[in-house]
DNA sequence: TTGAAAGCGCTACCAC
DNA sequence: GTGGTAGCGCTTTCAA
């Protein structure tokens, strides 16, 4: 208080150097630790206002300067700005925000649903790419209803979102471009006809994931895939996986064999014993599940049958998780922190109104490891078993 | 802009009935395809204003219903509420924050330095601690500099904030201590006097883990630890562990074996190798390292030492991510998630005025799975050699 | 129990 | 180039 009392009676008249040895003094005072919550209590912070006034200007000079704006002498600029950087002045976000009518923040709406390792890098390529362009990021966890979403929209808390989880109709999208509420995807709906993504492309990633296995001699190959209730609702990656695989088995003349599960281990082991008891003769998997393919190892490893020896396993995951597996997953790789970079520069490129509507969709790339192998002929004897010789990618960092 | 002159023209003569057709119009406007960006122009939003016309009070009193006072007729209350779920009204978070000077908000300083899959479960939990006391969650990726952290504070972008990576003395927390900003510490310094933190009792986790390993019959027994200089920066964790393995091994009366190395699967792969070639008769490791552990078990995998046949591994890490190692590690339990939510939490206790300060230190817990083993005699015949029968985990979720 | 009005700290328009 | 000033949308005394 003592500082705001100080503070409050300088005026214009005195001059820069008892200014400045008040600047000392403001600063020795908020400084000291006597305990008063300077910071927090937020009343006796410096404003524009002071600034003004020790540098003999007025507060639209100093705000020019703080954004930056051309029409400023270049010896105005450089004394305020000495006053600014003396007394160690930081404009208030609050009060920029509500006067600029933006808020230069992203928001990133995370699906609550559970852990799974690799979706750390979503969020901090994310956060990346606003702390690059000098935006705050707001990070939303849980899934939000309709009213939610429309209140976060309404609050102005952020100038634009990041939506995840899409499926091929998705409320969140419609309402979003009614509304004229800027916002990207990491996924895609069935029409994006005006609305930036970027997404795995998992009809290419299955077809290339099946053809490599088939091309390997592979004839019976499983998918282990979402629960049903999430192809029916219309869950993009559920959708698009499976039909990509039964159009390939088509196309290449194999059976389907189609297993869904939930996303925990317990679920998956459970899907994958019964897999097996189904179809004993199975040689390959195809996993839709991150990090929680390990279960399927597990369950593997427990009748006995080995990877790649006598089963060969491919799955959807980032480099780092892949690598975690032994053996190592042979895995369409998952870029999930670029993947979110882009997510978020291109809602803030969006925000500020440069280029046009970007559809990212790259191409997935097979990176093989040692969980896939020729099938073989005498199982149980899988040591004798060839594994093939391709591109190894043991990528430590 | 249709919208804003019918709502702005709205007067407080009106009957309730035209107002809800007028919203209904505005609703209709709003929504239609027309392409105009209403919410991110951000101008024509509805208002604590038109609320307060079409009730018929004034905006005193929708404000105070919107902060829950309790001084509000029942009757008053009922139907400003009917009219704001109706116009679909949601306060400008902006505007609240600078009029009420309070952000509703924390932030986690999240160091940058590399993807670690286990810390994806610090920043969930406190996100979900920050939904779940509504505040807003920030995540600033990017280690600050001095001034950038100044800023931050200045800012009131953030009520609090939640700090990582503590050393023993650090300087963020002189900083936020002087100026009495709110935050709390993942990790610990030194002195921690009147501030809040939670964190990793490493002294006592590399007591039990080194007891454990002795009591298994151990004698050499190596720490792989983080570089020298973070032990010379005075990193927490660094330093705490190392003392506490020194002191440890001392009592137990073995040999200690010391082994820096950086947190990259590359680097702690040479450091495994160079510790296997100066100490070939090394039957144990505890790794300070989360998910690049996965190098150690590689190097050793290349060498042909059998885990835990020939060498026993234990670190500190996530459930989630020993799981995911073959054979699963045995590990102290680095709840990172529960570590976030309790930051979370008592940061906006605090900030909420609730409670003293709190200093949390949760009794490690070892899980044994089945990386660790009796040393054997008979080494490069790991087969034979008995895997201990302790408790097992093997927690599927 | 309610209303009027003075800010919160900043931006941006308009006049000089 | 610069200054005055009217908001931005809300909270919070202080009176009534």
């Amino acid at each position: 208080m003592r500082a705001t009392c100080l503070k409050r009676s300088v005026t214009s008249t005195l001059s820069l150097d008892i200014i400045r040895w008040i600047a000392i003094i403001l600063g020795s005072v908020t400084g000291s630790g006597a305990g008063h919550k300077s910071m927090s209590a937020s009343s006796n912070a410096i404003t524009i206002a002071d600034i003004a006034r020790a540098a003999g200007v007025s507060v639209s000079t100093v705000s020019r300067i703080l954004n930056n704006k051309p029409d400023v002498a270049e010896g105005t600029r450089q004394r305020v700005q000495a006053i600014i950087a003396e007394l160690g002045f930081t404009p208030h976000a609050q009060a920029q925000r509500l006067a600029a009518g933006r808020s230069r923040t992203i928001a990133l709406l995370f699906p609550d649903a559970q852990l799974s390792l690799m979706r750390e890098e979503f969020i901090l390529g994310a956060a990346k790419a606003a702390s690059d362009a000098s935006y705050t990021f707001y990070l939303m966890t849980s899934d939000l209803t309709r009213h939610q979403l429309m209140a976060l929209c309404r609050s102005a808390l952020a100038d634009g979102i990041i939506l995840m989880e899409i499926h091929l109709r998705d409320w969140r999208v419609s309402y979003l471009k009614r509304i004229g509420f800027p916002f990207v995807m990491i996924g895609r709906c069935a029409n994006n006809k005006g609305i930036n993504f970027i997404d795995m492309d998992f009809e290419r990633g299955i077809a290339q994931a099946t053809e490599h296995l088939a091309s390997l001699g592979h004839r019976k190959i499983a998918l282990l895939t979402f629960p049903d209730d999430a192809h029916e609702r219309g869950y993009g990656p559920a959708v698009r996986s499976r039909d990509s695989y039964m159009r390939t088995c088509k196309q290449l003349g194999l059976p389907t064999i189609v297993a869904p599960a939930n996303d925990t281990r317990s679920q998956l082991a459970e899907a994958t014993d019964a897999l097996l008891n189904r179809h004993p003769d199975l040689t390959a998997m195809i996993s839709m599940h991150g990090d929680t393919t390990i279960a399927v190892y597990r369950a593997l490893e427990r009748r006995d049958r080995r990877i790649p020896a006598d089963v060969s396993v491919i799955a959807f995951i980032t480099r780092r998780a892949a690598e975690l597996f032994t053996p190592p997953l042979t895995a369409i790789d998952f870029p999930a922190y670029d993947f979110g970079y882009q997510a978020g520069r291109m809602l803030i490129a969006q925000l500020q109104g440069s280029g046009g509507v970007e559809h990212v969709l790259p191409p997935p790339q097979l990176v093989l490891r040692e969980s896939v192998a020729p099938p073989c002929a005498s199982r149980r004897n899988g040591s004798a078993c060839p594994v093939g010789n391709h591109e190894r990618r043991d990528a430590y960092r």
